[in-house]
Formats: structure tokens, sequence, C-alpha cells
DNA sequence: AACGAAATCAACCGCGTAGCC
DNA sequence: GGGCTACGCGGTTGATTTCGT
């Protein structure tokens, strides 16, 4: 319990705080602030920054709108597929959806969920089928991929690739089946594509970085297979399943953040203020960050052919680094 | 043009958790 | 081990914008 005179002297300091939408001018701050001296303590950024926010504020802010890597702007088909997938698989973990999406931020995808895409999934659901017995957010969640996505992207359990290896029959990653080929209806382009990937190579990838302690808890990322194509990539209960799929997302422009900081401050704030409550101040993809990391840990340089990419979105690559050395090798079991 | 309804989205709130003392 | 603080996340609210009549 938290003592009576403390919280007063609590209240006193927080009504003397701002609240509601930022002015530009504090935008500003904040964004040269953290321009000039980083990520720190939020409290101190604020009170440093000569803002007259809570720290919860300013790093919401920074987070949702002003940082530079953002990417501003509609959503594309293909982010509203990859969305609902993913949604489909991690339910409202708003936050692991959003580590999939560069440049798009959590509230960002959560609000897109909530007012644009639950509302079309909803409608596809009734105008398609009676047999879902209600409609439950959950139930609307865990239905979408099977009987609602009629004009976004019919897929059910035939539709996903599962790739497992089975460390029973199989020492080796080396010993299963490497190419896998599949056919799928893509209805954005209404041609059946074929998916071809490497699983050796994905799954050596995967042999190498994820420890088993990863593994039991469902991790999602994104495969970039041949010719660009894009899938997803769960690992659950020491299971690998890819539910591939050629999701077609355009190539993304890399660059790190390292480059956007050459850009001067001035014209970073100068352009943002430009296009101060301007939704696509920040659509365009200079900013996107990419996870050259991931790419890395994958090694692909190594493997050469098949799987040339493998994105990751929300791994967490720190840990799985720490944990690599401890765990030389890992296997997968047939589902 | 004016008004109300619906949609959108920025920001807040509360809770859980990790880290520190 | 307990208290405190900071952070991150998901849910919710409310202001603003867009759309339809």
């Amino acid at each position: 319990m938290r003592k009576p005179d403390m919280m007063a002297k609590e209240n006193i300091s927080k009504s003397k705080l701002r609240k509601g939408l930022w002015s530009p001018e504090e935008d500003e701050k904040l964004i040269r602030y953290m321009l000039t001296n980083g990520q720190g303590c939020w409290s101190d950024i604020a009170r440093n920054a000569g803002l007259l926010r809570c720290g919860k504020s300013c790093r919401l802010r920074w987070i949702n709108y002003l940082r530079p890597d953002l990417k501003r702007g509609a959503f594309s088909p293909q982010e509203e597929d990859l969305i609902i997938r993913l949604h489909s698989l991690l339910g409202n973990r708003w936050s692991q959806i959003a580590a999939c999406l560069p440049g798009r931020t959590d509230n960002e995808i959560k609000n897109f969920w909530n007012s644009t895409l639950k509302k079309r999934l909803k409608m596809n659901n009734t105008s398609s089928t009676t047999t879902s017995p209600n409609n439950s957010d959950e139930l609307l969640s865990s239905s979408e991929p099977n009987d609602v996505l009629g004009g976004i992207m019919p897929i059910n359990e035939h539709d996903l690739m599962t790739m497992c290896m089975d460390s029973s029959t199989s020492t080796s990653s080396s010993s299963m089946q490497s190419m896998v080929f599949t056919e799928q209806f893509d209805p954005f382009s209404n041609m059946l594509i074929d998916i071809h990937y490497d699983m050796n190579v994905v799954s050596q990838g995967f042999h190498d970085i994820i420890p088993p302690s990863c593994m039991s808890t469902t991790q999602v990322g994104m495969v970039e297979g041949h010719n660009g194509n894009y899938g997803i990539l769960e690992t659950s209960n020491n299971k690998m399943v890819l539910l591939e799929r050629d999701l077609s997302l355009p190539p993304l422009e890399s660059r790190s953040i390292d480059e956007d900081n050459s850009a001067s401050i001035d014209d970073h704030v100068k352009s943002h203020n430009n296009n101060h409550f301007n939704n696509s101040c920040f659509n365009n993809t200079d900013h996107i960050i990419q996870s050259s990391k991931a790419e890395e840990l994958f090694g692909f340089g190594n493997h050469g052919q098949g799987v040339e990419n493998l994105k990751m979105g929300e791994w967490d690559l720190e840990g799985l680094m720490q944990d690599i050395s401890s765990y030389p090798f890992l296997d997968f079991q047939v589902e």
C-alpha cells in the first residue's frame, strides 16, 4: 500500500502535467531531445526535454508517432492479410503482430483491427456462412482463417503447410526431404501459385538459433522465399510450422537508423512539422528499419541456396544470441 | 450548407512484470 | 522477501474527421 502523503505529493506533481493532444512545439522538443540524446529513462527524458508530460506520455508519443522509422499511411492489402493471419495465430498480442510489420505500431494495428478489419471479417462471416455458432471476438479470431476471409484470403487447415521434424527419427535436419513444393490459390492475383522452400535451409537456420527455451511459446516471423515470396513462420511447442503463402510483399527498402541519423535533426523536425497532423507525413519507405541481425544470424551466405533471406518479426534476438551457445542443436517434432 | 452518424486514431488508463534497493 | 519504480502491453475513451442525408 502506498503512503497517503506520498500519493498526495504525486497527485500534486501529476496535476501540473499536461494531458491531451501534443502540440507541434512539444513534438519538436521531444524529437530534438531523442535525436540528440537517445532513449533513456522516460521520466528523465520528459524532464530534461522541458516537457510538462509524464514519461509514459512521452514514450507513447515517441513510439506511436514521432519515431523516424514509422511508416504512415494506409495499410496495404498485403499488410492487411498479414495482420489477419498473425491475429489468427497470436490473438490480441498487438506488439508481436506489430513486430512483424516494420514501421507499424501496435497501437496503429490495434486501431486498424478494431475499426476496420474486425468489421470486415464480421461482415464476410455473416454473409458467407451461418455455421459459426457465435461471433465473439475470440471465436472470430480463431475462425477467421477458415471461414471469414472470403474476399481477403481463403485458407483452411490444408492451406497450412506444416513442416515438422521428428527428433526421434531424425538426428539431423539434413536427413529430411529438403525442397517443399505447394500450390495455392492467390486471391490477389486470381492465380494458382507455386511455392517452394528449401526446408533444409530453413530448418538449419532455426536449428542454429532457436533454443528450446524459445520454442516453448509461440513465435512468429516472416519468411521470404524464392522470388521474394513471403510466408509466416511460427514456432510453437517445439514445432516449427511454416504457414506459407505468397504474400507478394513488395521488397522493403532497407535503411538503417544510423543512415537516417545522417540527415540533420533540423531536417527531421522540419519535415515532421511541415506535415504535422498529416497522416502521410512518414509515408515513405526511407524510414523503414529492417533487422539485418536476423539475416546475419541465419547465415544464409553459408547455405547459399533455397531460402535466401529469412526476415524475422519479433524474435528475441538478443536473448536468442545469448542462448545459442548453450544449445548447440535443436530437434523438431513431427506433428 | 448544415446536421447527425459513423469511422478513425491519438492518447490515456490500469494492470502485470522486471529490476533495483 | 517486500516495497518502489519504470516500462510495456492491451483495453478503452474521446476528439477529430469523414460520410451520408
